[in-house]
DNA sequence: GTCTATATGTTGATAGAC
DNA sequence: GTCTATCAACATATAGAC
């Protein structure tokens, strides 16, 4: 790997984990440069953080699509629960909760305004093509009649409860697949015909 | 007000938006002191942040407690929807939830363990509450007999979830009371007898 | 309690040699 | 590309006058 990835890698580790107030001396200890030869590769800190929070919206787009895409064949159950299991094992991978959270309370404000609309975007695909599902399982009689836009935001904000849980509170319950098993199941019974 | 509180205020206000790394000078510029002049209420940083940390904890504590009592007397459902709509907006008012995220992510670990215990502590206070609400329910025949512990956790999920939803996508629809009312009804759809 | 002056360290960034 | 040397600005904290 070149050096400039290298950074890459390393800087986005210490945002996970420090978020904005990570300092440009910690990037270059961790790639075993000194901190001016940072410098031959990005223009400044900001330079550095943007790429990385670049690349990795652009990764979560992707992962979205390739999660709700492939899916036209199977049934609303299946779909649903399929969406909730990976939405949710690719947000908690490594340090990605860190990460995304640290964004969200950034303070560089041209950074910031960035971020929101990169999420706006991709937040919004996702939630048309549960929208279709849902319509979908109504029609084919596989939801209940009395299924409406309140149980596609409970499907929403069920998942991310579940990714936030272990945030306030540190205990291994909310970790578990187990616990998001129940979860689902919990939904699904309120919703099945 | 004393000028000790006033600090604890500005403190608060400060952390609220820039977690950790809020300096001293930006407080004792917020109070109309100098810097030095803050030494003599406060023996370091650490000292004006643990005291917010813990009188906001302690806070959401008595929050808690008062949410979840003088309710025996109420049914199932009414006890749940108070202490959903309730519990919402408790954490929603003012900076707070900005606050609480910057407690999950703070690098101080002597805080952060702090802040874990306290939690904890108060959340299982929550849940048990909670269970016992439920465990009412069924008795009562109130909710469905197949209810368990998946619609407790989703309970939960579904409280934090609306939370969360407004600090990844800055979007008015996840901040308005009209939301969380749709999520609520067709969470209780789904467990009601 | 509040101030000025100061100590000591760290930050992001640049100049210029190699 | 990487380095040493250096900068101005900022951080937390202290000493001591008033």
């Amino acid at each position: 790997m070149d050096k400039k990835n290298e950074i890459l890698n390393e800087a986005y580790r210490l945002f996970s984990q420090k978020g904005y107030s990570l300092s440009m001396s910690e990037i270059a200890k961790a790639v075993h440069i000194k901190t001016p030869s940072l410098y031959s590769h990005f223009n400044s800190k900001d330079e550095i953080i943007e790429t990385i929070i670049k690349t990795e919206i652009e990764n979560c787009f992707e992962a979205v699509h390739k999660i709700v895409s492939d899916l036209k064949d199977k049934n609303c159950q299946e779909t649903l629960s399929y969406i909730f299991f990976h939405m949710i094992d690719y947000c908690k991978k490594s340090s990605r909760p860190y990460f995304l959270r640290h964004l969200s309370l950034m303070q560089n404000k041209k950074l910031r305004q960035m971020c929101t609309t990169l999420l706006q975007e991709c937040s919004d695909c996702f939630a048309e093509h549960i929208r279709q599902c849902f319509e979908k399982g109504i029609r084919e009689k596989e939801l209940k009649e009395t299924v409406n836009e309140g149980q596609i935001y409970l499907y929403i904000s069920m998942i991310q409860g579940i990714l936030d849980s272990e945030f306030f509170i540190q205990d291994k319950k909310f970790r578990s697949k187990d616990y998001a098993v129940k979860v689902w199941e919990a939904y699904w019974d309120g919703i099945k015909a």
